[in-house]
DNA sequence: CCCTATTATGCTCAATGAGAGTATAAATGA
DNA sequence: TCATTTATACTCTCATTGAGCATAATAGGG
């Protein structure tokens, strides 16, 4: 009854250097996306055939992100029926040198970037103008604190969309319906296109804590150091070494491969490798990463 | 490019008397199910007001599950373009009094319903048909006790899907490709619905740990024993009763009403409201429940 | 009115796990 | 040889959790 048009969007995402990169086209203003025309079982598979055959990625774990409708009617300010699908589909892989396209994911979202910073200026900045829009509203105020752990309250890493939302809604971003005179850095999207984006990372940071997906951005083999940064680099804040290491050897995750690594300096590290990628149940497998629900 | 039809298929769930209970149509062989002609900004706000005006449910939380696709070609062989787009949903409701409709949520997942049982004579029966189908495959038997608890393996309430789809692999499910001479017990729809059914399941257990979304099922004041009842309705899985009130009453999720409740028996239990509809921020607030993640 | 059955509520204890720090090992280069 | 650097090992404390025991408040029967 509802004729309508469809289109799959992929949220690429690699790690590398300790730095985690999405795959853009258009001066990275927009994502991949094409139609879907799959002769293939499922919209999964399709989309995975599909990412494959475009980049020259191998994907490792894939996972649907949303599904949007876009009304036609939304220039002209007639309501109508939806006239687009958007499926957005989430997909790991691993980026052996460096590829055209791929851009750091943290220059989208520069506050969830929280490694390195200590009082984090641009965390002050945002309070600021949030304060001002929420115009003392109390119920505005408490969604501030809570979404961006103010006034106490803890950060939770996992609240990208909702961060991004409020930001959105706050008239903070240059896609905004009506953008304030202060907007928050960071490299633009349309609206819809970095929404899917902070939805991917924030499916990615919940999803790393309890599944083995690290290790689809990891090479074959690595030191439980490199897999520390990678981790970080997702999670966007620093871990505790020594219990970061307990508790990857204590879950029989990885397994030393007798090797080490040289670098400049100190003690050799042990190369180890996923033993998951063995066993055939990798999405059954559990994980556990020492990251704080909330710092 | 691609013309294309669409449909919301919506599973509503309630609690009943410490029964979980979806909304069903045809005899219980079906999901509700309709256009998406909304002129509505996003397909969860028109998806709401669709369910509501169909059914005199007020919908609490409302979450997208998963967006499908089946090709036209499905029966005839020819594998084709995608004709028709599925995109589910998840609501919550309360039900004041029984209503047509509305089955029982385990009598489509008898396995899931671990409340009761001890040694649980059904499980038994299916690891063995499990055991058949995997005719020796060590890959195969080990995912058999992974998804389903063999073998001292533990019980992860969260695999309602990958249990689901290991049924209706292995073909012990009327609606499998190829059925075999033994069936799983339990009502069935038509593949697409009941895996829908089971996806929907797995992400309200998954939910309810960690976001307070009981709530949304319970009536506005209630005993602590009763919302005990209705997270072990939708776990599956009976817990530990001085536990259960230690951890609800340490989150400051709920504030006593000042009255109680008489029953036939025993001391009169106080009754609770929760917080979180005062405040604003429900889809913000955590919670945590004493559910086992493994047992 | 006492006693028992029944349910709600309060409390204790041990085991586990997570956060954080200290100590030792193995490399490099001066 | 020694300082430096990084990796790895171990310890200690505190919070959380699982489990059980104890007490409180009701109803009903002698």
């Amino acid at each position: 009854m509802n004729e309508i048009q469809s289109e799959l969007v992929a949220v690429l995402i690699a790690v590398q250097d300790e730095v985690p990169l999405v795959l853009t086209l258009d001066q990275g203003r927009n994502l991949p996306s094409g139609p879907l025309e799959t002769r293939h079982r499922s919209l999964q598979r399709g989309m995975r055939l599909w990412v494959e055959q475009q980049t020259q990625c191998r994907l490792g774990h894939i996972e649907q992100l949303y599904t949007f409708a876009e009304t036609a009617g939304l220039e002209t300010g007639v309501q109508d029926h939806p006239r687009l699908i958007r499926i957005s589909y989430m997909g790991l892989t691993r980026l052996e040198e460096a590829q055209q396209g791929w851009r750091g994911l943290y220059e989208y979202f520069p506050w969830e970037n929280r490694r390195e910073h200590g009082a984090d200026p641009l965390l002050s900045e945002i309070a600021r103008a949030l304060t001002v829009w929420a115009k003392g509203d109390a119920a505005r105020l408490w969604r501030c604190a809570e979404t961006f752990g103010l006034d106490g309250q803890p950060w939770s890493d996992e609240l990208v969309l909702h961060r991004y939302e409020l930001l959105w809604e706050a008239g903070l971003l240059p896609e905004s319906q009506q953008p304030g005179s202060w907007l928050a850095p960071g490299r633009s999207m349309p609206s819809d296109r970095r929404r899917i984006l902070a939805t991917a990372l924030a499916r990615l940071r919940a999803k790393i804590r309890y599944r083995p997906v690290v290790f689809e951005l990891m090479p074959e083999t690595f030191t439980l150091w490199q897999l520390q940064r990678t981790v970080e680099a997702i999670a966007g804040s620093p871990l505790h070494k020594q219990n970061f290491r307990r508790l990857i050897l204590a879950q029989d995750l990885v397994e030393e491969t007798g090797k080490a690594e040289m670098q400049a300096q100190g003690r050799p590290a042990r190369l180890y490798r996923f033993k998951g990628t063995v066993i055939g149940t990798r999405h059954l497998m559990g994980s556990k990463l020492p990251i704080a629900r909330s710092v």
